[in-house]
Order: structure tokens, then sequence, then C-alpha cells
DNA sequence: ATTAGCACTCAACGATTAAGAGTGCTAACA
DNA sequence: TGTTAGCACTCTTAATCGTTGAGTGCTAAT
């Protein structure tokens, strides 16, 4: 549908202004050492490109920039699968070279350096909790009133909360409680914890402890907390420099969204296996028209645990983003394969 | 040094500039109720106190503005301490209502309020962790291979690290590990564990337990993370919405030095009692070089445990910001006396 | 001591102009 | 027939120039 010619000065169009940010004209283009032809011809087939809906101009008398159209047959058909830089690689490597074993961790610092070696915002979806499963609850009394409850999964994720302590509750009946829980309840989903609770280990709390309603709901409370998967972002104001973003009110309007999170929840949690690009308007959400979103997905052996996503400008690096991603996460989740998938059988 | 009208005439200046933002003219002043004289009169005035350097001009015709030495005066001298508004109170209040008994989720949660209620940024500074107190570490195995390290302080806080195990080592060393550990170390406090460990406790272990070395190593490290106090934001962006950071770069400037968070640190640890106001070049930074910050401090009995602070415009309204703090800071100083105090000699 | 009046200054705005980059079209060319 | 040189035209950008309006400082009258 395209001739080469015409592929040619497109690819071309597109890599100049991914680069300048400047509409791209046709003497401008005639001076590149890939281009042969005189400007006029050019002009012709960029007037071929315009009816075709693959560039545009922001005026009458300016120069042509891509169009999401563009952008989007740019991605599908002309992007040459480009290896990572030295530098890159050694970069990425980096992030596991020191001994990090929290998976929380991992995933902060992916964050940090993708947006780091992009300049552009990064977000990492973590793991859903919901599917850890629970491997120890254990309470400290801090005093007479108060109390830790820390749960810790198999992922070796912990989380604690506080809470009061019925007035005269004793060590022993505490340490009983722990145990009774720990029993029931090691090994069981923490989405699911919940529900187990109440249906089972319930009626075993009654029969052997005091204060058995209150402590229930202490209980309860701290172990409903960590469902779902939490978002990391990289470089949030990466974006002030690019030059799309010079008008205050979108910047506003961006960061609002990344403040609020639910959007790039909904935005990244639907992921289909492999590298996804989502051009401009087509992320569906006012806030980040001009930009683009590209995911890819992590995982531990064949499970897949969560996201990780580069936000940019409709005109960035698309070439560059994709190998790192696709490099990143294949190399995240070999790492993680190696550290975890032992653990879960272990 | 100045006449009454002239203090009159400063004062609705200030007050007319933090509302509005524009530099104050004779004509309009003049209108003012509380002014009887004409605009004429007031320029005499006005001619003077920018000659005593309290105002000064955007260009020769303009109106007048504050200058930094201008908004001192104000808040020296001129500040009537307002009563809080009933809403105010209201919102202060709900921090506290439901049960957090977390320090560090009252301190972000307050953090949050703080910033919605004035629409500047805040800034939290939470307590030293090194002063608190060890209450107890646990080491839960995950498998075979790795395990997680918990330390729990007096105070609540939890930390936690994961670690290689050593190859066979059995269930029984590490109970007694960590019998060894809780015995010699609870009490102590944080900043102090390291030396103590190395000094007293190191001998025992090494009677004690194989593999000796290398799990001191793995107990060091996980204990030496949570030094020094922490810091929280509230309200990042609030300032994008205030007309003195329409320039983009001034926004870039204020965010790299958030993102840092150390520039801050600096500013708001050496607190002084009582509120603290820092105008514009007083606070020394470049990147807040418009802007005036407002500090306090919040104990826990007589020990002060961290500090608040509002971030604004020089133009902010020091008035509301003020006595907001004021009383901000003794609510949550009470509310944190009553929690913590008696757990401390609990 | 206060104020009305007036000349003066300056930012902001719109209109005008000139330069430069780029286009579309036509006609000549290989 | 595809390519290109040439040219008229368009539109942005930046500079220039009045014009307006808000505001000032000074002077002279009250």
């Amino acid at each position: 549908m395209l001739t080469d010619r015409q592929l040619l000065i497109f690819q071309v169009i597109v890599d100049d202004f991914i680069q300048s940010a400047q509409p791209v004209g046709s003497r401008s283009l005639s001076k590149k050492d890939e281009i042969s032809f005189s400007s006029a011809t050019i002009r012709n087939e960029m007037a071929d490109l315009e009816e075709l809906g693959f560039i545009e101009k922001t005026h009458t008398s300016s120069g042509r920039i891509p169009s999401e159209k563009g952008y989007r047959y740019y991605v599908d058909h002309l992007l040459s699968p480009q290896r990572l830089g030295k530098e890159d690689v050694y970069r990425v490597k980096s992030i596991f070279a020191d001994r990090i074993y929290e998976l929380e961790k991992i995933v902060q610092k992916s964050a940090k350096i993708l947006s780091e070696m992009t300049n552009y915002t990064s977000i990492v979806l973590g793991p859903d909790l919901g599917e850890n499963k629970l491997k120890k609850i254990q309470i400290v009394p801090l005093n007479e009133q108060t109390a830790i409850a820390i749960i810790v999964t198999d992922t070796g994720h912990v989380e604690n909360r506080m809470f009061q302590l019925p007035e005269n509750i004793d060590a022993g009946e505490l340490e009983k409680l722990v145990n009774i829980l720990n029993e029931r309840l090691s090994g069981v989903p923490m989405d699911q914890l919940h529900n187990k609770i109440y249906k089972e280990v319930a009626v075993l709390l009654r029969q052997h402890i005091s204060h058995y309603d209150y402590m229930l709901h202490s209980i309860t409370e701290t172990i409903k907390a960590p469902a779902g998967e939490k978002l990391f972002f990289g470089g949030k104001m990466n974006m002030l420099s690019q030059p799309e973003f010079h008008d205050i009110d979108k910047v506003r309007n961006l960061m609002n969204m990344i403040e609020q999170e639910k959007g790039f929840y909904d935005l990244i949690r639907h992921h289909h296996s492999g590298i996804q690009v989502k051009i401009g308007r087509e992320n569906n959400n006012e806030a980040i028209d001009n930009c683009s979103l590209i995911t890819a997905s992590y995982s531990v052996g064949k499970e897949r645990l969560g996201t990780i996503a580069i936000l940019g400008p409709t005109r960035m690096e698309y070439s560059r983003v994709i190998s790192l991603l696709h490099y990143f996460s294949k190399d995240l989740s070999a790492v993680l394969t190696n550290l975890y998938q032992n653990e879960n059988r272990g």
C-alpha cells in the first residue's frame, strides 16, 4: 500500500520528529544522507502520506508531524528490533547486583532505574499480595495496652499493624491465640484469610480465648489491609522536561492523574502477553492525550506477577523503550523466578 | 518608627496582595472601607514605606507589593493571633478520630490533611528512629535458603529485611540465636545496637552458633537500616496552582528539591521551640526563593519528636497557617503524649 | 497636613510589518 | 512518465509601533 520511497520518507520524518520535536519540512529532509531526491518530490510524497493519514501539518504551511495513526504504523511495521547498548545492559544488571531479596524493593528500584534510563515516567505494578500465602502471624506486645500484629507471607512480604489489647489479658493466652492462628491459617492465601477465620477458626477461638470477639476483630482488621496490587512510580517529574509539557495546565492534569493512581491502575492491569504499545488517545484518557504508554509484564515461572510500564510523550523513543522493556522484563522475570520459585516449593 | 497610618496602609497592602497576588495601587486602596483618606495621601505614605524598604514596585509605575523585609515586619508585628475556624478544628480532630495507633501513619495523614487544608505543600519530619529502643527481634524462615528478620521498636515501628540463610542451618540453632539477641539487646536504643552487638554479643554468639560470622553480618545489615528521621510530604503539587509557579523552570527547581529531600531535611531539622517563619531568601535556598516556610515541632511529653512545616509562596496566608500549625502541633503532641508516654514507661 | 490635578511612565494589548520556513502547483526536463 | 526547478502563496515568529489604562510623583491649592 505504501511505496518503498514513501516508507523511507515516513520513517525519516518520524525519527527526526522524535528527536527534535519540531515539524519536519521537505527541504531539511532532502538534505539527509538517506534521501537522494529533491524537496519537490518529497513534497509530493508527503502530500500522499498526509492524505493517507500518516502525517499531518500543525498549520497550512508548516512541516509535517506524525499522526497517531502514523505512530501506530511506525510501531507496528517500521520498528527494527534494536539491540540494547552495553551501558544499558550493565545498568539493568546493576539493579539485581547488590543483594536485594525483597520483591517490593526490587520493584521500587526497577521503577527508579527505568525512569532514569529513559527520562520518561515509569510505572510498576507490584504483584497481587492477595495470592501470597500466609507464612506466619506474630503478636508483639509493647506494653499493657498495646501490641503489634505482624504477618509474613511466603514471598517475604511483611505487614504490620498496631492495636489495643483488651485489659488484663495475660501473655500465655496471647501465645495460645497466636499458636492457634498459625496452626490453622499457615499456607492460606491472603485473600481467603478473612473467610477462613470466620468460618473455621472463630469457633475454635471462642472455646479457648477470653476476649475472643475483641481480639478477633483486631486480627481481621490487620489482615485485610494488604489486598490488591500496589503501584510504584519513577521519575514523576521527568515529564516536566518534555517540550509538550511546557503548558502548566497539562502538567497539572497529568500530575493529578498520577497522584490519584487509580487511573493508571486501570490502564496497566489489563495486560496481554508480550509488549503492548498504546498511543495517545488509544489510552482513552484525556490527561495523557499526547502520551504513549508501553507496557510489559514480569513473572515468576509461568505465573504473571505484575506489569512494568513507561509513559512518555507520543513522540517517545519507541524503539529504545521497547527493547529496553523487553530485555528488562525478561531479566527481571529470570531473577525473580530464580529467587522465588524454589521458595514457593521449598 | 512607623506612624499608625503607615501601619494601616502597609497592613492593607499586604492583606490585599496575599489575597489577589496583584500589585496594590493607591486608588484601589483608597476605596477600601478601612481607609478614609485620598489616594494622593496614600501615595505619599507609600513613597515613605518604600524608602523604608517595606514595599516595592514591580516597575516604575506599578502598584506596590510587600518586600521580604515587609513580610518579616508583617509577621513579627502586625499579625493578630487569629482563632481557628470551627471547620478547621473539626478537620484536625478528624486525623486522630479513627483509631490509628502507628506513629508513622499518623504523621503521614497529618501531612496529607495539612496540605489539603492550606492548599500549600506540607512537610512532616518523623521522629528519629535511632532513639527508639529495641523491643524484639524475630526471624521467620521462608524456606531452606531464605529468612526474614523483623525488628520491632518500643514505639511500634517495624522494620524487616530478607536475607539468605547459610546452608544446613537447623531450626533449633536459629531459635537459640534469636533468644540470645533478644536477651541481650532488648531495650537498647537502635542507634547503639551495632556497637553493642560487636562489643558484647559477638563473643557470646561465637560460642553458641555455627555460621556465626555469616549470621552476624546479616543481622547487623538488617539493623542499620532505620537510622535517622524520615520526611513525609503532602500536596507536592499544590504549588502548581500558585500563580508564582506558572513558570515551568521554577516548578522544576522546586520539584527537584522536593525529590532530593536532603535540602528540606536541612531546612527543617534545626528548629527552635515555638513557631518559626522563614521568608524567601532567609531560607538560603534558590529553589524556594519566593517561598516561605513555617515550621512547628511536636513532642511526646517534654521530648521533641519531629517537625511539621508548611511551604507556600512568600505571599502566603501567614495568619491562617500560623494559627493552624500552632493548634495542630499542640493537638498532635497531646495525642501522642497520651498514646506513647504511658507505653514508654509501661 | 491633605488633596486635587496634571504630567509622566510603563505594562499590556492589538495591529502592522518583515523575515523565514514551508507548501502546492505548474511547467520544464530526462 | 517520473522528477525537479521555480514561483506564488501561506503562516509563524519576532520586532515595531501606537494606544489605552493603571499607577506614580510632584506641585499647588485648600
